[in-house]
Parts: structure tokens; sequence; C-alpha cells
DNA sequence: TTGAAAGCGCTAACAC
DNA sequence: GTGTTAGCGCTTTCAA
């Protein structure tokens, strides 16, 4: 059906070394150049990349395993990541796997047979079980978001520095005379959860505060969640006087659950937030959030990927640390002014 | 490095076709079945899916271009159509083209030089101009949610009946006494924001209410923009005393400005919202919504692809139109009670 | 039921 | 610079 090079041969008298020259980018003559490229129009020639794949033994796929799709921070770390790889001609398949370790394991195999280039994963499963395969043939792995211990110093990662985030959040809670601060995280046993909490932690600690185990909640990481977790804090006896949630759909649900309530931010309660600065610009101005680089996320994996890929040999694995950044707001205040 | 069927026949001492048999599924002596799952195991065999495309001229990938990443509704239909083909040994190749008619064609020759079997298409661009390629190479070609109208009866289209769900809002609130009713819309130009446009046009009509154009704002489908409109819209000097929101980002922004700017609904405004029942399950309770059946368009998309693959030559293209649903909630009363 | 052999469309080593 | 040729890993006739 559709025209080969073999048929740009005929076509054009030339042999098929000169046509993979010409379209690998090596020197031919001018003159055959254009009787190529007149008979790539003719014959509406397009290359075929499955058998290209087939002898370089290279797909220029990446496998990409995420727990769910519709989570603001994964989309937009993998639309990142996608626009970069594209332009390098890498595709991407990815892989929705629902939170659930059994299709994350499917999912390895399923693009192991595609014969991928490339894993990069956001990891459900935390023992790291379903990668055993990939290492064992050796495909170069990234893990996004999330660490897994039991692979630590044996595949890549990029992750943000979550102990710190949360940390200059409390701290700066802490700074303004909160005692009591609010914490609103993801679901449980989650590698962001801990990390997060251990900030907190830490950060109340250094301030000689003890924890108060009724001001810490799991949301879910979704809207729905966040809104629940921020209900539950302000109807306290002895309410939080500042809140940090930890990441953007909690944040939003968050802060409906507030105006419902008739709290005023940052009059009656101190709010730092998580992520997507551009959504709040006119819905909550002002409001003081932790900001994850979700492009940067997106582009060092993209780039780190590119890397391993073309030294294979010489690559060694390593975790890429991100920092997070806060932005100030107006959404907090001293707590007795 | 990795095993090959030749591998496999070696240490069996089987001919290549009796694998090739094991492998698709046909008989095989038992004695030769166990030796054979034997050396796979031994060898560490996967089969070589890239080996397998080239022979026979399937590369069992879908590509689907969509005009953003970052939207619910897309991703819910992508992550509900990428699950059943995945469970039918299809990848899908994702290509997020930023609404950018450019990276879509650019998309439509990547995906068509990867010889995907199959194209979904989200159109950016509603000349169809990205898709010539692909019709004249004959790949079958499925629209969802936009249709093309230079395609129409070429290529087949799954959408949802928007100048239906459009009047069965307004006809809702109109039957509630409303007259002045606020509509905000999509971006301009698209395919689903003229057919709601058109939808609430004529269910005035049909009321003999003359449309007034300051009620009709366009909010990018966008959570901000969504907020930016409501804000304009209760603004007017002769507010709407009812909305119709035609999108869950929007929905969302807009009921936050209601909130912030201390309207009650349904008392001092009644709104019919859009999409996402669940997520606004604790948050809004009991808003009134049109529900577009996202899983439902993505299972659709995937069948409707599956059965064109399967009978290249008699399937002929259709338009599947998925209907809406008004789902009833208290977030609309009578505009005199 | 099984084996031998050809060939899918491309790349790359080699000879010219 | 260009042509010839072998072969990537698989499926699929065709014979046995």
């Amino acid at each position: 059906m559709a025209a080969t090079m073999k048929d740009l041969a005929r076509e054009t008298g030339l042999g098929l070394a000169t046509l993979s020259k010409y379209f690998n980018g090596g020197t031919v003559r001018d003159k055959n150049r254009l009787l190529i490229e007149a008979a790539v129009k003719k014959l509406h020639y397009v290359p075929n990349e499955v058998a290209r794949s087939l002898k370089t033994q290279q797909s220029r796929v990446i496998g990409v395993i995420i727990p769910e799709l519709s989570n603001a921070f994964i989309t937009s770390i993998i639309s990142s990541m996608e626009d970069i790889l594209r332009r390098h001609d890498y595709a991407v398949i990815v892989c929705d796997c629902r939170s659930d370790p059994k299709r994350e394991k499917e999912a390895v195999e399923f693009l192991m047979h595609r014969r991928v280039d490339g894993l990069i994963n956001m990891a459900t499963d935390a023992t790291g079980d379903h990668l055993k395969a990939a290492l064992e043939a050796n495909i170069p792995i990234l893990l996004v978001d999330r660490l897994i211990n039991s692979l630590r110093s044996r595949v890549s990662a990029v992750i943000i520095d979550n102990v710190y985030a949360s940390g200059q959040a409390v701290h700066k809670l802490l700074d303004l005379g909160h005692r009591k601060i609010g914490l609103v995280l993801g679901s449980q046993h989650l590698y962001t959860t801990d990390a997060r909490l251990t900030g907190y932690l830490s950060a109340l600690r250094d301030a000689g505060i003890t924890p108060d185990d009724r001001y810490i909640r799991y949301g879910d990481y979704t809207m729905d969640g966040g809104y629940q977790a921020v209900q539950e804090l302000v109807k306290l006896d002895d309410p939080p006087t500042a809140l940090f949630i930890t990441n953007f759909e909690m944040t939003l649900g968050g802060m409906l659950a507030l105006q419902q309530n008739g709290i005023e931010v940052p009059k009656d309660l101190s709010v730092i937030g998580f992520d997507k600065l551009e959504l709040f610009g006119g819905i909550f101005p002002d409001l003081t959030l932790i900001r994850q680089p979700q492009l940067g996320i997106g582009r060092e994996c993209a780039n780190l990927m590119l890397d391993m890929l073309s030294n294979r040999e010489s690559y060694s694995p390593r975790i890429v640390t991100l920092t997070t950044e806060l932005t100030e707001g107006s959404s907090v205040r001293p707590l007795n002014p």
C-alpha cells in the first residue's frame, strides 16, 4: 500500500544506501537530493519508524506509568515532558494504572513488549516490585515525585524537596507567631505525604512545640478530601489559627470550605496553599503558596531520560532534587497583630 | 541482548513456526508447550512487538491528539479509552498540541511515521486541514467532542448533543419563570461553544424572549475564565436571575465568584453547572448539573475504533451522539416563589 | 502438528 | 557519493 524506500529507489534510479543517507542527514549530491524530494512527493512516501526501530533496536518510545490522569500536578508534568521528548522524536505511551499496583505491573510488562527505550514512573507500588523485570532487562528507569527505598542508588529520580517545602511553610507560620497549625496531607503511606509530614513535625520540634494529632488530616489529594479535612479542622473545639494544605486540589477544596464557613482569610485564619499559581490569579488573589516547579520537573525528567539514553554505559544513577518556592501573598498574617 | 524466538528454537529444538503458533494461541503438543514455557522462563524471553508490527503491518498503536491535557473533561475521556484499548493490547500515544493548529498537524505527521493503526482527535483546527494526509493514507480517524464540517460523512465521530444539553438547561430555568438567564460559554469559534449557544438561543426563542448580549459571556473553559465571567454578570445593572455555566472548570470558578460576592444559591440566583458530579459531592451539595457521560464517551471511542480496525473494508463512517443528563439538585428555584 | 524459508522496510558495513 | 547486500525478530505460506 504505502510507498517504501524500494519504491523510491525504483523511481529515482538510486540505491537504498543513498536514500537512507538522505533521510538520516547525510550528504547527497544536489541533483539526487532533488530527485529524491520529487519522488517522495510523488509517491507520498512516509518513513516507516517500525522498520527503523527493528533495525536500530531502538523504538524511540518512552513509557510513562502514572497513578492517575485526573490530577493537575501529574498532567502538567506529563505535558511538559511529552513536549520535549516529542521534539526529540520520542513518542510517549502513557499508562494510567489507577493507583493499582497490579495494573502498574501489567503496564511495565505491556511496555516492555513494546520495547520502550525507557520508563518514567510515578510509582504506586512503594516496594518497587513492579520494576524488577525492567531492571533486569536493563531498561533505563526514571522515578518521578516518589522515591522507592529498595531501588535507591539503582535508578534515577526527579523529586522535589518535600521536607524542606513543608518546613518552609510551617516556619513561615511559626515566625508569624502561630502555634496551632493545621496540616492537610495527601493519602497515607505515600512518599510525598510522609515527607511533608516529616517537614511539618521537625519544624514544630525546632520551635519546641508538641504536635497535636487533631491538627493533622489526610485529604487524599482530592478537592473533596481537602474540603472535608478543612471542614473538620475549623470545627475543632480549639481550631488551628493557621493552615498548610499540601496540594492544589486540596487547597481549592479547603478554600471553598473556609468560604462556606464564613471564615475570612487571613483575618480569621492564615493559609498557605500549594501549586497552580496562575489559576488562583483572579480567584484567590494573593494566596500564599508553596509552588512546585512542575514544568521544571517535566523538563528535568525529559532531559535526564534523553541523557540516560545517549550515554547508556557511562550513565550513573542520580537523584535530582528540585526545590520549591514560597510565594508570598496576603493569606497569612501575624497571630496577634 | 534480549532473547529472541531463534534462541527459544535452539533451546527447545523446535522450529520457529511452532513457537509462533504457541504465542499466537495455536495448538501445540503438550510436551512442546511445556518445553517452550520452560525455555521462556529460562531465557527471560519477551516477545518483540516491533518485529511483529513490521511483519503484520499493524502497530497496535492508536494516536490520540488533544488540545490540552490539563482539562478534567479531556483527561477523563482519555483515561477511560486508554483503559479499554490497552486491554485489547493497543497502546495509546497521546499528543498534546496546546490548542495550536501547527502543532496539531505536526502531531499527525509524527503519528503517521510511527504507523499508528488509528487516530483519535479532539480537533483544534476546525478546517480539518491537519487530517488530510491521514485521510489520504486511509488511516481510520475518529473525532471526539468536536465535529469538523468539511469532513462530515468521511470520518466517524463521538459527540454529545450539545444543542439539546443547552436547551435542556435553559428550558429548566425558563420553566421556573426565569427570563434573564446568563450563559457562560467556552472559547469563541469552538464547535461545542457554538452548539451550546445555539441551544440557548433557540430555547429563548421558543419562549418568545429576545436574547440579551450582555448575558452571554465567554469564559475560555477555564476556572479563572468562569470566575471572571460570573463576576461580570452579577455586576450588571440588571443582572440575570439564573445562570447556565457550560463546563466543569468554569462552574467551579463561577461558584467561587458567587460565594465571594455573598450571593446565595439558589436564594439570590439559580445556577445550573456542568460535569464532574462526584467532585461537587461534599462541596456544593445538590448543585443542579448537566452531566456529560465522560466514561461513556471514552468507551464509545475505544469500541468504535476497535470496530473500525477489525472491519476496515466494510466500515462506514458514523456519528455517535450521546445524550447528556440533567441532574436535579437544589441550586435552582422558581423566580418568584 | 511441525519445520524450512521468504520477506516485512529499514540501516550500515563494505566495496566501488 | 553511491550501490550491493545481509539481517533486525517476527509471521506465514508451503511441504513434510
